[in-house]
DNA sequence: TGCAAATAATACGTATACGTAATATACTTA
DNA sequence: TAAGTATATTACGTATACGTATTATTTGCA
């Protein structure tokens, strides 16, 4: 009896979390590239805002504490742990990236192993449109959900995150 | 001020729901993954899911009805409405589950561009299997997650595709 | 010091998913 | 019925993400 609700609650796709969450992952991610492409910046793919967005973060922290001319650069693998990915995608997204003329590899003088990834003018000069992009697709895709309801999404999230993660991420 | 909030809001990895949102899903489907290869069928992956339980739905209906001996097939494309994904992923999808022995595509005899993706012997011997490894999968990604904040998260998520899609699926 | 263990990147193979274009076939309508 | 449209699938290129293995260094310890 037990068994026959079970299965037929997990055929019903629409009522699966998890067929709901990747839905839902995948659904947002289309929409950023097509925001993307629609405001002219179709060179900024979804899968780089992570790493812009922690560039930035250092670039800001750089001019509070006034530190102009500093390296300013990040190692791949913080970036990686930064934005919850493997140091092996890491690799694949900057080698777009640097492709697309938004970022830079440069040797790290005080480790020959590692490379410091840096802001490109063309990465820094894309702020603005990008957050003003991604600002406007979240409030389209989170719309008409009250902040209650988003805390509980939140929560929930954080905790099939802790349920499932192999301590991989931060 | 406003924008200044709203910037490092985005910049918070953990705070921002698309985030969460594509971390749970992967997490999850890493979690399907290693669970069925600890299970003994590591020739199930996780896209295959949409794909079997559209199929084992069919062979249920079919029994119930009586229907020994029907067709049981599905159309690609019917599978991907079925499993919300395009039609030539699903391509993909049948080539790898034909080559792990799970279905069998066959030419449809009422229209020459159409196949039946069929069910072989392997394809229904391993359902109690899968679904016992779903179950208990899903068990534990949403583990200490109360009914109703699962509904919740299920009602958001909802909302949050009927915001962002484009009529693609159903 | 000198060697084992840890760390930083990359290379490579696989899985997953799209979008666009091509091909074959079916349907519809003038 | 012929032409135009719609549908079913595949082919191909791209993006995203892992895991494992490899290479080059750096670190830590005996």
């Amino acid at each position: 009896m037990k068994y026959r609700t079970l299965k037929f609650d997990m055929l019903d796709t629409n009522n699966c979390p998890y067929y709901l969450v990747t839905r839902a992952s995948l659904s947002i991610t289309a929409a950023f590239r097509k925001a993307f492409a629609a405001a002219g910046i179709g060179h900024i793919k979804p899968a780089y805002l992570g790493v812009l967005m922690c560039l930035w973060k250092g670039d800001s922290l750089d001019e509070a504490l006034g530190k102009l001319g500093s390296p300013g650069g990040m190692k791949i693998a913080d970036l990686g742990r930064c934005a919850g990915l493997e140091p092996s995608t890491m690799t694949g997204v900057i080698d777009r990236m640097e492709r697309d003329g938004l970022v830079r590899r440069e040797d790290d003088p005080e480790d020959r192993r590692a490379q410091n990834v840096r802001l490109t003018d063309e990465g820094c000069r894309v702020r603005m449109d990008v957050v003003a992009v991604v600002d406007s697709a979240l409030r389209e895709a989170f719309g008409g959900i009250d902040a209650g309801a988003l805390e509980g999404l939140k929560g929930v999230l954080r905790k099939v995150l802790s349920n499932t993660e192999r301590g991989t991420i931060s």
